[in-house]
RNA sequence: GGUAACGUGGCCGAGUGGCUAGGCUCAGCUCUGCAAAAGCUGCUACAGCGGUUCGAAUCCGCUCGUUACCUCCA
């Protein structure tokens, strides 16, 4: 495949071909969830879009070193203030430990991600395990004159560090706009000024969640972990660094500020990726709306807006039918047509798992054009997942391809059109790109229950009739999957093998 | 208020100077015991107004509308 993967870089605001900095190895950094609350519609979109950057990449033959956080301290309420921490003001409302908290709503995030078929991370750091290098990045930072303390916390002084460097680079500020756009508030006396924000704060003495520091009793700050654990295991330069888009200010701007002004003196990543929201009734989901929907409600079809439950697979391919840079409105029609489009796909998968090409025609009537034009569709799917991992453009295609496939399966074409190799590179391309890169996956069919019943009603019919060699090829298909069949006075039944 | 982005056919959603995106829906045809699936055909859109150009949905300007970030959020 000579086609390059082409990556927008909200850096430099354009697409940049990807070139990894020590190929074929590829670090990328993703900013995971705040495991307070149930993981929603937001954390599911995100988690896909990077998943497929993953998969892709590493069906491109990079060696790809995935860390994604946890983040479980040091996320305030409102930043850099006297917000409560996010995990500590759950723990008390559930009269739980705050680690409880984390944990129970990290496992939730797991399996919910399980279900959409995310790939785990290789490194799934936790904030609260990170301090003691937290600190260092602090002491690092301290020590180049970029930050200062003042009542035991540490804050970075943004208009020191925006003398010989740009604070805003990544999200398009200055520093004049934002300090002109600075809301008066409460609690920031020890703030020289207002676009400064905490590296370490020190905790009041109701606070749990508290480590020891050279400055005070106290806790890291919220956008200092993802510097110190993206350097810890990526370097102090590393490929890429993925987001939500609303996480680009203040929390990636903060997290370029530290990492520029430690002792690495880099950006940190190079590409710097960021998906869109997603929105509902054309507007974004978000915690002052209330208008959130949980993976949970999706999977069960329990939210008040939605019509019926929908399947992790469908939501999967509801995500990757938009690309990650626009924004998605959620509503029940583009999920059940999505559902849709989902099956469809997954019929060809099935379609090309029966389907041969015959060991000895070899291409009786070949057609130049035809092998042509499927050629062209193959390179069409990967030409969208390298143009800034363009799924829709590439599921449009996949679908192009899959008329063609039918039209195989039906005879409408006929096998010996094609080369064996133009079959190959279409049966190759279309799994790899359905299972392996898009993670699209199928499910279970219906309830298996009820369909043994339906067999057990086939069966009941046959020994009525006395169609005894039916009755005998009933008992020993499902004898080969582990299941007897009871023919008990009181009726038919089915029982395990034992 | 500051800064961005967007406005595509009944719905969702790509595209981006000249060539059919695609999915869903709807109508028709082929196939079919009936149906479904699949294939084929049709519904041929780019907010409005100007401008640049041989040619613009695609570039520029203005107007209208929507949204996002600037505060917690993926």
């Amino acid at each position: 495949m000579q086609q390059k993967l082409n990556l927008y870089n909200t850096l430099t605001r354009k697409k940049e071909v990807f070139e990894p900095l020590h190929p074929p190895m590829v670090g990328m950094y993703v900013c995971g969830p705040t495991v307070y609350g149930e993981p929603h519609l937001g954390h599911a979109r995100s988690a896909v879009t990077y998943d497929v950057l993953y998969r892709f990449l590493k069906s491109q033959g990079y060696k790809v070193r995935y860390v994604r956080n946890v983040t479980d301290v040091g996320h305030l309420e409102n930043d850099a203030d006297e917000g409560e921490d996010k995990i500590e003001k759950r723990a008390k409302l559930e009269h739980l430990e705050p680690m409880e908290v984390v944990q129970h709503y990290t496992n939730i995030y797991h399996e919910e991600l399980r279900k959409l078929n995310v790939l785990p991370p290789d490194i799934e750091p936790r904030a609260s395990g990170h301090i003691i290098e937290q600190i260092e990045m602090i002491q690092e930072i301290l020590n180049n004159g970029l930050a200062y303390e003042a009542n035991g916390s540490v804050y970075f002084d943004v208009k020191a560090y925006n003398k010989d460097h740009n604070y805003g680079k990544l999200s398009g500020r200055n520093i004049e706009d934002l300090l002109g756009n600075t809301r008066a508030t409460e609690g920031q006396e020890e703030k020289r000024s207002p676009v400064d924000f905490a590296l370490w704060k020190k905790a009041s003495p109701a606070h749990i969640m508290r480590w020891p520091s050279p400055w005070s009793d106290g806790f890291p700050g919220w956008h200092l972990e993802c510097s110190a654990m993206s350097r810890k295991y990526l370097g102090t330069t590393f490929d890429i660094h993925g987001g939500g888009l609303d996480l680009m200010f203040p929390h990636h701007e903060c997290e370029i500020a530290q990492s520029q002004a430690s002792n690495s003196h880099t950006d940190a990543a190079r590409y710097w990726i960021h998906n869109n929201m997603i929105t509902v009734n054309g507007q974004k989901m978000g915690k002052s709306l209330g208008n959130f929907i949980n993976l949970s409600e999706l999977f069960g079809g329990t939210h008040e807006t939605l019509e019926q439950a929908y399947t992790p697979m469908t939501v999967r391919f509801f995500i990757l039918q938009a690309h990650y840079r626009s924004t998605l409105d959620f509503s029940n029609e583009a999920l059940q047509a999505a559902r849709k489009g989902y099956t469809k796909l997954m019929n060809g998968l099935n379609i090309l798992k029966k389907l041969e090409y015959p060991e000895e025609t070899e291409a009786l009537a070949p057609d130049e054009k035809l092998n042509q034009e499927l050629l062209k569709l193959t390179e069409d799917c990967y030409r969208g997942m390298n143009d800034d991992l363009n799924t829709a453009r590439t599921i449009a295609s996949l679908f192009n391809l899959l008329k063609k496939i039918n039209s195989l399966n039906l005879g409408q074409i006929s096998m010996g059109q094609l080369s064996r190799g133009t079959f190959d590179t279409v049966r190759d391309t279309y799994q790899e790109l359905v299972t392996d890169v898009l993670g699209l996956q199928e499910e279970p069919l219906g309830d298996m229950e009820e369909m043994l019943d339906l067999v057990l009603q086939f069966y009941k019919e046959a020994k009525e009739n006395k169609h005894y060699d039916k009755v005998d090829t009933i008992r020993a298909e499902l004898k080969k999957q582990g299941i007897v069949i009871k023919d008990l006075k009181t009726g038919i039944d089915w029982a395990y093998e034992e």
